[in-house]
DNA sequence: CCTATATTATGCACTGAGTGCAAATTTGCA
DNA sequence: TGCAAATTTGCACTCAGTGCATAATATAGG
């Protein structure tokens, strides 16, 4: 319980935020259906604040670019990947955490039925590329801190950065390399298969310097 | 076929593109100076088109965009990279050919004087940041393109990639991470350090991942 | 040298993103 | 009920980028 000292002090704590995320959430639908529909750069933002019932200048109170509301769809992936990693055991190694994270993570965003189209959007919308990248860059960084928290000395925490963007590129190449089409089906048996080879190749690739 | 009458066929092959081109540096260079005094955000095509003496419609005839003057930079890298690839004796093991053609690769860069103010500048404008991933994705893109090259099944293909995109992030990681007062006397001590460390990294990545 | 033609440069008007500001509206709370 | 804070909106403005028609310039050829 709640301590009921409150009868007035703080009901629900926000009926203001709420209205305020449902106006954030009518202008993500409003704006997203609008980009599906007709491509992202043939809509704008006018259309977007009409169709959410808000003015252009509300619009950009929500949200700071046009861009940024496809963004906001990508931001969880990152969250879940770090709780992923976090629920690992303590001790357990690092590729095995980063393995078991990734596979679990994935899963998770595959179960968003919209995931696919805008992962299209996205693909052939050369502002919203950019973006993209900028996100695997974020994700790498976030990967890497949290992979870096459960190990002790530098050296050790370099790896780990190094590790974390070795499996969040692997999975952009994956990402993008993958026929759009087959992509929504296959996504999670590549994870599969991408895991079941890299460490190999990985040590290849050190033997092969070592031998040198 | 067209014979050898050149007395006036094509003497130069171009004065048109002798004043293109020195149009194009002048627009160059006065983006540059002013985004270096400036900022970029702070300047306007039209304070570019001023100080190159042309009209602002004519700037969009050079370029895009205005983030492509400084992107327009950037291009030079890849290109010399993959030459320093294709430099290297086949047969050569692929470790081996990336590191020797990074190393000359990032010498040849930091031999511009103005590399390191160009690195500041993208790195403290948002926006430029945004184009820098993807000049990274386009030099990964590169490079493992020449390396597949170089092998011969698919799967060694694969590995090509995935060791470009190793070599690429480690660069980028080594960029970012590294203090920017410090990036232009170390960046070369820098890329060999990593280069030292890097491979047997990956080896240790590889054995954990089998003995798991 | 001079002209027909292809390039290149410019002026101009227009669309759309994004911002600052002040007025109007809504909500929290006493 | 009424007031203060937060939210929403209208409006005017800047700047990036585009389309189009026109002017300036270079090249080839007579």
């Amino acid at each position: 319980m709640k301590a009921p000292r409150q009868s007035v002090r703080k009901p629900a704590e926000g009926l203001r935020e709420r209205k305020r995320r449902e106006t954030r959430d009518r202008i993500t639908q409003a704006a997203m259906a609008l980009f599906l529909a007709q491509g992202f750069d043939a809509t704008t933002v006018d259309e977007i604040a009409t169709d959410a019932n808000v003015s252009k200048r509300s619009f950009f109170d929500y949200f700071p670019t046009k861009e940024d509301v496809v963004a906001a769809w990508q931001d969880a992936f990152g969250d879940t990947l770090v709780a992923a990693v976090t629920a690992r055991p303590a001790g357990e190694p690092l590729v095995t955490v980063v393995e078991e994270a990734m596979k679990s993570t994935i899963a998770t965003a595959l179960a968003d039925p919209q995931s696919f189209a805008i992962g299209q959007l996205i693909h052939d919308t050369p502002a919203l590329r950019a973006r993209d990248q900028l996100k695997y860059a974020k994700l790498e960084e976030q990967l890497g801190e949290v992979l870096a928290a459960r190990v002790k000395g530098e050296a050790e925490r370099v790896r780990a950065r190094l590790l974390a963007m070795i499996v969040i590129g692997s999975m952009r190449i994956g990402n993008e390399a993958l026929p759009a089409r087959k992509r929504s089906e296959s996504l999670q048996a590549y994870a599969d298969k991408i895991f079941g080879t890299i460490w190999a190749d990985l040590a290849e690739f050190g033997r092969s310097a070592g031998r040198r």
